[in-house]
DNA sequence: AATGAATGAGGATTCATTCAT
DNA sequence: GATGAATGAATCCTCATTCAT
């Protein structure tokens, strides 16, 4: 029971509550009481780390951010060419930590969570501007002067896909949703080239 | 004097103004008696009408379906031709009085909704697949065996523009969206007959 | 057990145990509830009445003043000639309802309360005044120019004698606090009208 | 590297900083840990060298008294004359250290401490009947039989006029406070001399 | 039919206090 | 001596729900 340096390992431990917490029970109506028991600790700690409910699921929406971000970006470092750099940012966007039930489930509350939490709403645009850009610069060679479009449009079909699956009941299967928005691109492609 | 016939009158101005509410607050913690207020009445008549608060929130999901599956429908009867029929959906889904501002909020928590209230996945559920099937039917003299596939990404993408309008901050603009999804499906059944 | 207008009841019964709440505890740390149970009901009914606790404790003070301030004009009505109405605001002040121990007691910590509470300070400040120009008033004929003085005077003397009795042990004898203030009254005006 | 000698230097900090504290706040809702952090400790630490916040709190209502009975004593002791000594009571009351704007707050607020807290009950009594030892003493020569009386009276003028220094907004005036008493005891001598 | 009264459970938040280091 | 971690009780307030009229 080390007495120093707990701040981090808590807020960490909460944050992985919240989203947890979120996932099961399915909405924002989640106490701070609960979340603070499934990290192990009471709920006075929690609020001695966080301040407040709000901060806290900000901080956790926060973290599911960063995690898919740095995600993308990792993949496409690692990706060459047009073709496959869009494909990065598909896979990345249905696979890993970023695709459990738990995980999509709190993504949708936090779509709902911007909608009257100012700070939420500008956390989510900026990343989504992010993303729209990544996926605009990587089909520009494909697509030409319609890639805005285009992106726009895969975003928006990534999107689609994790509704769906935050609505599925079982696990959600993220190759068939990389699958199925990868030959939507490809034919959609094909279309703007003929 | 008691009044004859207010029943469907009053269960009617409790959902209108359940949606509304939830529309204006962008969430589902809406309370019993600002939905009541709002139509005019005490909380204690909306529970007289409804029996329970999930009750009347599963009324006004219901209402929202309902008004949303008789447009298509009637949309669908007056198109002529498959590619009539796809637009049709689609116009249908960014129109009108589905696609207004606080009804757009209203889905997104309804979806929110279903992830813990059985009755409430359920009927997203049915109207979902009866949605795919209307799209696979319609898009089946164009596209064959792919049609299934193409009317899941459709749909998906009906979903995705709807969630983009949720988040954004200005009245959604319904010809936008009409036109993106339009082309895209026009570039992608290019694609597939290729 | 009546169904319709009870809020006036219900706001005088809990204006009541507020005072009493507050008196007998010797603080303002004093929970809604304890006061909504003496005075027989809910602490959500407080609530419902009131909207914030600290409203009510404001409407316990201005009733605390409200009465004061009625009964020193009905015996300023009742006197006749300079000497009775100076001597019939100090017999009021410390007679009948505004001289009981949890009165006293509520009084004191109502001063309290004036220091962090913007509303309260403006309240006593308001009374503080009306009964400064009433003391003037009262005293123009018997001292001329030093009236604004004596009255000063004698305001911290009734002040004074009020914060003793909120401090001694026993129940508050308003006989020897009129005797003294007179006195010192009567003393004062001979040595002024030397 | 245990400091010697701490004990006195920390527990002075922490009354200071109980008394800044209680005057800026304007009420004894204060907490331990922001006199902790005003005196520039920790709240354990405060715990450490006092036990419990009640204590703290007496301790620094029982420093206000003594600074006072010291002031007093020293006043009295440099004063020659039964006046002298009446007025030196009266100076020191509203001079120095015990006529800030923050150290008047705090003795309203240990008054009301004294309300609920035995020994801050006993040790208020006891510094208020040396007090009026005093202050007859100082008068006996010049008010013979009606010392005791007059004793009490000038007390409560005192008492009162702290309390409207309280409530007033501005720095407090000890200057006019120390005129207005002084006037009083003058024209009241007069008359007893009569 | 309709109201407003009434309850009571539940949740966020604050804080004194204790304890391991 | 000193800190910050940690707890848990206490309190205000909100709200769905019930009920008498």
């Amino acid at each position: 029971m080390p007495k120093l340096g707990m701040e981090p390992i808590r807020r960490d431990a909460l944050i992985k509550a919240a989203i947890a917490e979120i996932g099961a029970q399915g909405s924002l109506d989640v106490t701070v009481g609960r979340i603070a028991k499934r990290a192990g600790m009471s709920s006075g700690l929690a609020h001695h780390y966080f301040g407040s409910k709000d901060a806290m699921l900000l901080a956790a929406m926060r973290h599911l951010l960063a995690v898919y971000g740095s995600e993308i970006r990792a993949a496409l470092q690692a990706s060459d060419g047009p073709k496959a750099r869009v494909e990065a940012i598909v896979r990345v966007s249905f696979s890993g930590s970023n695709f459990r039930r738990e995980v999509v489930a709190a993504w949708l509350n936090f779509y709902v969570m911007a909608q009257h939490h100012d700070a939420a709403a500008r956390l989510l645009r900026v990343y989504q501007a992010r993303m729209r850009a990544n996926l605009r610069h990587a089909m520009r060679p494909l697509a030409g002067a319609r890639a805005p479009q285009m992106a726009e449009a895969v975003a928006a079909m990534i999107d689609g896909c994790y509704l769906r699956e935050a609505l599925g009941s079982g696990q959600p299967d993220g190759a068939r949703a990389v699958a199925q928005v990868q030959a939507w691109v490809e034919a959609a492609m094909t279309g703007v080239e003929t």
